[in-house]
RNA sequence: GCCCCAGUGGCGAAACGGUAGACGCGGCAGACUCAAAAUCUGUUGCCCGCAAGGGCAUGUUGGUUCAAGUCCGACCUGGGGCACCA
């Protein structure tokens, strides 16, 4: 019996794809396209399962459309700029560039033996100049049309690795790359302008009906829209005011305080003439982000001794305090605290002594106090003035209309969304194209002295940013008036590259960022996949990326991503020896009595739970080693069976094997056939007999439904059902009229399904049973309506809503029939007891259910 | 604390409100073999029963319905996101 040999056929047919350049795709407005993306890769030098995971789920997309009849776009390229290479030539003394070029070609080729339908010759690295001049091009752009601008602020610094991060590469206070605690540092950076769009970029949401549901509520709650009102309180004794953000307006009556951050210029002036407040003010800063989270519980003050007139109330004054739970970020960088209704205002009031005003009842009642907590829920307003008998929503109106006449205040809308800090203090990123002149002050680079290309001859011995350390690369004329001025020197965030790669993908040589005959044909990308960790960070810079470039002739359309596809991650048991050090599967072993040992020692091993395979817990499995011991359509297939693909997968050999398996046999039922298929291309007989008959329908019901579930994302279910037919198939051995053309028509077919899944077999299988063209150019089989129905259908019999037996009736046979048939089931009778049916609900070719 | 998502055999999982457990992994029994591997066949939710059949089963608990894994309410457990956001 000849195995089959993926080793030389996945080769074989790997070098027939490139050399027919089957998945080249062209610009071709006569045809519908389709553009199937998957999150390009950081080329760290090898593959890992997440990936394997992730580029299959988008090659079945891709093949299927293919065999639909699109014209499919499936390219690949290298999110290569990063930290990584610049650590690498620190430690290894590698230059970045060969580190990642390297990495790169070894990636490739890892890639390229998973047999993906890429479209390789619109490969790009985003490390290459050909790439950043471009985006130096949309950077120039995006500044003339008031999209970038430098501004001094507050702004992350990671310690560790010596550059500023923005907002969302904060994560729980530390640098989401390094760990490191997060530092506030005053500093000049360069920003895209990202909050011009925050209305847009929330409201477009509702607009992405094939983005997953999780992934655009973290969107809107990372856009964070909130609507209040300006308060600006009058300080006794002094002729500036203080302004607060509020979301309860009609709380105001209730204030009892005002509390500024920190970092509030007010509270800075303070504390130059107040050496207590100075040191409270310190303490608070030195708490900073990190160790705010672990000191949240504990609230502290410290009152100014200012105090703040209402605005409402003449005679009112209120206490100034600064409060080390006040953000600066956020809204002004001050409030005032009504602790009545307000749980974070009446914990510090109750601590320091504030007075509590009850404003807002629940039913309404004037008598209603708070007591040993506040009231934030919705209610009637009371002791507050002109607001008295209102509700909630009404007094907030009514409040920012008085605080307008006043010229106190308005309603307003602020945003938790930043400005996007695109500054990077490194070596191995996009220069940013500015020039800093003593004269002219920031000049833009000439479009046509792009690209301002990194220099090679870079030293990565001093800390810090090695541009900046260099001799000569920043020494540079001014582009306007010719007198000495220096480069920026800062590189851009890498999340600016991977912003608009996909757009670069439709055109990846062109001299523009992308043209807008394949722009606007290819764009938006049909189908993207990926990890859901990209869910704020990436997705919502693209968004933003994409309007930017429809603002400045690039595009036609804001939204980047139409469908959207978020994998689960692939995890695996970890290992701990006796001496506590994570093992790697294949140092252990598993005894006939399920212990589990060490393979080089013998001794026993502790077995962690699964989670998510990292290099730290060693729980990895090296693709490159599945794909030698299996090939690649075994970890496609085992990528796609049993779990689905949103959720998270358990790697196991187990099921490695049973994919592996089923590809052989897949193999053996098509080259060595128990009983022989009809001649290829011969018609289809008049008559079948009806085991034929059945298989035929079996078919043609899995062309269907392997079609929908193939849509729907739901490919371990299209994979059994692709196991089912092969199970039909492989007991049709009968000798009747037409079973040797339905074997022949059911095994063909087969094998187009099986296409986009493992199409190495799949191609050679093709070949197998006479096809001279290849399975790729084949379309996709299409189902006979007229054979998904059967003539006769099995109804389920209840009595009182019990499965009592089953009757098989014709097809839409008349509910007297169905009813007299369930009541002739003997097993029915019994059930029944004797009584009479009170009720018999008849479904039509589901079900009978007989009420006694 | 708030917001999502998920809980179904020994395991991964299926199931337009209509025969729960498709498909696979694992197990058990058998065939082939000198033997093993590979392959093939049968069997496999739990309990009672020789059998026919019956009872119990989708995290817990109420409800809606002729009928609930599926819809609604409360709760428990696990995972994820956000978090002093005024």
């Amino acid at each position: 019996m000849a195995r089959y040999n993926f080793r030389e056929t996945e080769t074989t047919w790997q070098k027939r794809w490139e050399d027919a350049r089957v998945f080249e795709a062209q610009v071709d407005p006569a045809r519908p396209k389709y553009y199937v993306l998957e999150m390009f890769p950081y080329p760290s030098g090898r593959i890992h399962m997440g990936h394997v995971r992730n580029y299959t789920l988008g090659d079945v997309v891709a093949r299927h459309r293919r065999a639909l009849g699109f014209n499919v776009l499936h390219p690949m390229g290298w999110d290569a700029f990063g930290l990584p290479a610049e650590n690498a030539a620190r430690d290894q003394k590698i230059h970045p560039a060969k580190w990642t070029y390297d990495n790169i070609a070894n990636m490739r080729g890892e890639l390229k033996r998973m047999g993906l339908s890429i479209d390789w010759s619109k490969e790009l690295a985003t490390c290459h100049p050909g790439y950043y001049a471009a985006q130096q091009k949309l950077f120039l752009d995006f500044f003339e049309a008031g999209l970038v601008h430098r501004k001094e602020a507050f702004v992350n610094w990671d310690p560790v690795d010596q550059t500023v991060l923005a907002n969302e590469q904060v994560i729980d206070g530390k640098g989401w790359r390094s760990g490191a605690p997060v530092e506030k540092k005053k500093l000049s950076q360069w920003f895209f302008k990202i909050t011009e769009y925050a209305e847009d970029l929330l409201a477009a949401l509702g607009t992405l009906d094939r983005w997953p549901e999780k992934v655009r509520l973290m969107q809107d709650n990372w856009i964070g829209k909130s609507s209040g009102a300006y308060v600006r309180f009058a300080l006794a004794g002094r002729a500036d005011r203080v302004e607060v953000f509020t979301t309860r307006p009609d709380t105001l009556f209730g204030a009892s305080f005002l509390a500024l951050s920190a970092d509030h210029p007010l509270s800075a002036e303070l504390a130059k003439s107040n050496p207590a407040l100075a040191d409270f003010v310190a303490e608070c800063q030195r708490a900073g982000t990190s160790a705010a989270v672990i000191e949240q519980l504990e609230k502290k003050g410290f009152d100014t001794g200012l105090k703040a007139k209402h605005p409402f109330l003449a005679d009112v004054e209120l206490p100034v305090w600064i409060a080390n739970f006040v953000l600066v970020d956020y809204g002004t960088g001050a409030i005032f605290g009504c602790p009545a209704h307000d749980q974070r205002d009446f914990d510090f009031a109750t601590k320091y002594g504030l007075a509590i005003r009850t404003v807002v009842s629940p039913d309404g009642d004037k008598a209603f106090k708070v007591g040993a907590e506040p009231y934030v829920g919705p209610g009637t307003i009371v002791n507050s003035g002109f607001l008295d008998g209102l509700d909630v929503e009404e007094a907030k109106k009514r409040v920012g209309e008085k605080l307008k006449a006043d010229g106190n205040g308005e309603s307003t809308t602020i945003w938790r969304l930043r400005d996007w800090l695109i500054s990077r203090q490194r070596y191995w990123g996009c220069p940013i194209p500015v020039v800093h002149c003593d004269s002219c002050g920031v000049v833009p680079v000439p479009a046509s002295e792009l690209p301002v290309k990194l220099p090679d001859d870079v030293s990565f011995e001093k800390p810090g940013n090695p541009l900046d350390h260099h001799p000569t690369w920043k020494h540079v004329g001014c582009p306007k008036c010719g007198k000495p001025a220096r480069r920026e020197t800062d590189t851009c965030d890498t999340f600016v590259d991977s912003s608009w790669y996909f757009a670069r993908f439709c055109s990846p040589r062109a001299a523009e960022p992308v043209t807008r005959t394949a722009g606007d044909y290819w764009l938006p990308v049909d189908q993207y996949v990926g990890g859901v960790e990209h869910a704020i960070l990436h997705l919502l810079y693209s968004r933003f990326f994409m309007r930017a470039m429809t603002r400045t002739g690039h595009g036609k359309i804001d939204e980047p991503f139409a469908g959207l596809f978020t994998q689960g991650m692939v995890c695996h048991e970890s290992y701990k020896s006796a001496e506590g050090k994570w093992l790697y599967p294949e140092e252990i072993e598993r005894k006939a009595d399920g212990s589990v040992v060490e393979t080089a020692t013998g001794r026993p091993v502790t077995v962690g739970r699964r989670e998510v395979m990292s290099k730290s817990k060693k729980n990895v499995v090296a693709p490159a080693r599945i794909i030698d011991e299996y090939g690649a359509d075994t970890a496609r297939l085992f990528m796609l069976s049993d779990s689905p693909p949103e959720r998270d997968l358990e790697w196991s050999e187990a099921g490695v094997d049973g994919a592996y398996r089923f590809i052989q046999r897949l193999w053996r039922d098509v080259t060595e056939p128990d009983v022989p298929f009809a001649a290829k291309g011969a018609s289809r007989p008049a008559t079948l007999d009806p085991k034929a008959d059945a298989a035929l329908r079996a078919v043609h019901k899995t062309i269907a439904g392997v079609s929908e579930n193939l849509e729907n994302f739901r490919f371990n279910v299209a994979v059994a059902q692709i196991r089912t037919l092969a199970n039909t198939l492989g007991e049709l051995d009968a000798k009747g009229a037409g079973a040797d053309w339905v074997r022949r028509f059911g095994y063909e077919t087969l094998v187009k399904l099986v296409g986009p899944m493992v199409p190495h077999v799949a191609e050679a299988m093709w070949a197998e049973l006479g096809h001279a063209a290849m399975l790729c150019h084949e379309p996709w089989p299409k189902a006979d309506p007229a054979l998904l129905v059967d003539e006769s259908v099995t109804l389920a019999v209840q009595v009182n809503g019990k499965l009592r037996g089953t009757i098989t009736i014709a097809r839409d046979a008349a509910e007297q029939a169905a009813k007299d048939a369930a009541l002739g089931v003997p097993n029915v009778q019994t059930a029944m007891a004797g009584k009479p049916p009170r009720k018999i609900v008849v479904v039509p070719n589901k079900i009978v259910n007989i009420v006694v």
